[in-house]
DNA sequence: AATGAATGAGGCTTCATTCAT
DNA sequence: GATGAATGAAGCCTCATTCAT
């Protein structure tokens, strides 16, 4: 694991604990057992350490998503998706958290986002073609992803928090209700 | 004015800007031509100027809804406590950003939150008679006030952002709305 | 003597035994005894205390030389003013290492130089004066102060260096000498 | 145009525009698109730099000075050396800057300078011929140097700024000025 | 009530240099 | 000959806070 990813990773845990503003670039550079100068050979200053945080998971929420979905109808598709991202987050709890806390912070500036948004666009693609072969209704793009994260992340809340344990059937009704939110009819 | 309202007057200015965390003493002193010292004379410590900020202001909030309440039926009386929120954030757009950025965030600890549930006494005491009174169903009232806010803020919003002026069949509407969330049938 | 002065004497003492360059305001810190914070009370930066130091050394020239200068012809006055001068430089090595070496060097910016001519406008009052009382030759006045500036330098660096003393008529020659290269005929 | 003759002219550029002291190797390593570490394979450490750009050019001038210069009497001598460095100079702004500017500044360590004098030893021979034969003035060979590489640089210095072209006898006249200072009679 | 001098810990960043490849 | 990762000392500056007046 190079200086650099180890780096990214030690930023990633104090954030995603702590907050952007409350971690200091001396925590992470005592966590991360690196010296100084180190941190500053591979990153500019410390707010592009955030950026490329910040573009590394959005990239990888991206390509996650999209995973094995090159098969069957729009529901079978949708159904792979929402179920990519479930386990995604599920086994990445560093990742969750940062998608939830942080990435809509304010500390993350919208010209941040909008660089990011490139990441997304085969999930922006799927959503388009299917309002374009009448299977979803015609909402905005960018409203129908932010609705499809945010049903994956409510159930993994659930997941997380609650003491019953999440049952195979509650993903697929969750998955029915997200469905039924998009499509005609 | 006094040098702690203007201090607070100035914290609350520049916060709502740039938020807590990008809001540093040295900024306040600076922006509020107080001396340094001063502000140690009226407060604590940093915190201690947020905390009676938040406490002040929510202490308004309370007061201003509740204001011309004492007289008609529930609806009457809702309606009454709708417009003096509406008209309060209208007139006091620092205070309507304060309320809905800065107090929901993390930066403002649940302790101090629990301690301003105070000035929402009366509130919390209209929506129990109500239910009480079997005038509204049996919601938590923390939850009731809580979209009774959100309502207004909704409104307030449009009121800002849109280019289409809010007449005044639209707030009644608006009200009608929100009211019908509450009410029994 | 005030924290303030303490920095400014611990300076001009670093600066004209290293250089500018060479005086790292740690050093300034450590030497002067002074708390970190309490130089960035008085000074905005490092280069407000140079910059300060260099208006205060400037004023200074100018007042010192134009002592006792309200009597008698501009042949007496130009004399008192050379003497003035020499003295000062004389019982305050620091100011004259600090004319000779900080005040000229590219670290000092021009727009300061600039700003520090109205400290001199008496001494180019005196030479426009005899220019136009046909005393001298109508040479450029910053040429002048220039010259005249360097010649009492001249002299202070063999007061200083040689390993004959100065006397009182080697004084007389110099001052006749520079004195003759201003007037007319 | 190999690495080493890269950072060195990277170098010449940076510190005629800055000064020694304003540029860091950092900026050297940044401007030059060298790697860190070439520039350390070159060079034992940052004074290393300077001091073989020093030898380099001071070398330079030494062979400039004395080209063709064999032929004729000590006159006509005069006036090749003295055109062969009026050219140079034009011709290489960069060096005429570090000539003037660098070279004498007092961050090159007076030892680097004596080690530097011998690339001006056929320069010092010909004075130092010139004072045997009685053409010239017994002066000290350096001051002689000095004067004589001063009153180039004052016409160069001439030629780079004023808004009068400077016409060959402008250039022989300088000459004839420069030759009158050093001949005995 | 009000002031501003004084403090020192801690923040981010730049620097010259070393080392393994 | 060339590269770039890695280092840590040192630089400048901001911060919240205390204290004497």
């Amino acid at each position: 694991m190079s200086k650099k990813a180890i780096v990214l990773q030690t930023t990633l845990e104090l954030i995603t604990t702590q907050g952007i503003n409350a971690t200091s670039l001396s925590q992470i550079i005592k966590e991360s057992g690196v010296a100084n100068g180190t941190v500053y050979h591979h990153f500019k200053n410390k707010e592009e350490i955030i950026t490329e945080l910040y573009l590394m998971l959005t990239q990888d929420f991206g390509t996650v998503v999209m995973r094995n979905t090159d098969q069957g109808d729009y529901k079978k598709q949708f159904s792979t998706m929402w179920m990519n991202l479930f386990h995604y987050f599920v086994n990445n709890p560093l990742a969750f958290v940062f998608s939830e806390q942080i990435a809509r912070s304010p500390e993350i500036p919208q010209s941040l986002k909008d660089r990011a948004r490139k990441y997304f666009s085969e999930i922006e693609l799927y959503f388009r073609n299917g309002i374009r072969d009448k299977v979803f209704k015609s909402y905005n793009t960018m409203v129908m992803e932010e609705l499809f994260f945010g049903n994956v992340v409510s159930i993994v809340k659930i997941h997380e928090n609650e003491k019953v344990t999440l049952q195979e059937k509650h993903l697929q009704q969750a998955i029915e209700i997200s469905w039924r939110g998009f499509v005609k009819e």
